[in-house]
DNA sequence: CAGTATCCTGTCCGATACTG
DNA sequence: CAGTATCGGACAGGATACTG
């Protein structure tokens, strides 16, 4: 991508980008999610060229969020499984299908997230984990954190939140 | 891009993705509600070229996530303020934030979520709204909604969930 | 089935120079 | 200050053919 090097962006919502910020790669988790595992599963539903499954399948395994497991000896057969660190990827998935599905569904939704035991639609907002407090701003609201660097901080420390 | 048209992506996560896919957009975001407003204060915290800037406010900005506003007659000066489907977007930069700071954090957290009133770090967790559960597998998951398109409803039918 | 090998195109992005 | 214009490189992504 010739962007800047991992070394110096000290900020985490670039550094995760940097894991999955090509357009397939967050699809490709999103499959995975859907339980997923084989090529030619994810070729079909993804309807993407092969060479291309190829490059974001090592690229996603040698990041460390998919694990390639031989699930077969002969004939030898692979399949891709999320990683922990693939799955706490799940609700950065799941905020994203909300915002979609509210802002870029005209014809209603297609992805529905389900509670399985009642079969009712969940309808997911952040809360903090340990005071319960739904997280919205200005009463919440991201700071430098002690491994920020000079120019990290100083996006956060001059301008007030925005709304 | 040359992607599948929009038309065909019946997924909320394509259709989301399709707005804000590109690399810079979602670091444009991030700028935006850390308060960022002016044209040079995004390519100065940044580093991007201008007319790389330009193109992607263009892009947002017809996306419906920014607005473009005049705040001065003369000199002619505008600024760029998150609307209300661009505010929307951030939760999934919160998500996006947790997670990197979980994984590609290995010399401590560069940018934090902290609440105001307290000064204290906050830990985003998602919950159902309606019934306060949080959101984790296999109690919630996603499924196929009355928009789906033929693909979407085989991804999510025949496979079981993911852990 | 699970990919690899080629070739090609589009465009994201960077660098630089310039303007009202 | 807030961009526009132009040039060039790297690579994401598509299409297709082929292999153990």
């Amino acid at each position: 991508m010739k962007r800047k090097s991992f070394k110096t962006m000290s900020c985490p919502i670039a550094r995760g980008l940097d894991r999955v910020g090509e357009w397939w790669s967050i699809l490709i988790l999103r499959d995975a999610f859907a339980g997923l595992k084989r090529f030619d599963e994810f070729e079909e539903s993804l309807g993407i060229a092969p060479n291309m499954l190829t490059r974001r399948l090592k690229a996603l395994t040698a990041s460390g969020l998919l694990e390639k497991r031989r699930y077969s000896l002969h004939p030898p057969r692979y399949e891709y499984v999320l990683t922990a660190r693939g799955r706490d990827f799940r609700p950065v998935l799941t905020t994203l299908m909300a915002w979609g599905n509210k802002h870029f569904a005209p014809e209603g939704k297609s992805v529905r997230l389900i509670h399985v035991p009642t079969g009712r639609e969940a309808d997911p907002i952040l809360v903090d984990r340990v005071s319960g407090l739904p997280i919205a701003a200005p009463e919440f609201r991201m700071a430098a954190g002690p491994a920020a660097n000079e120019r990290t901080r100083r996006r956060y420390e001059g301008a007030e939140d925005a709304r």
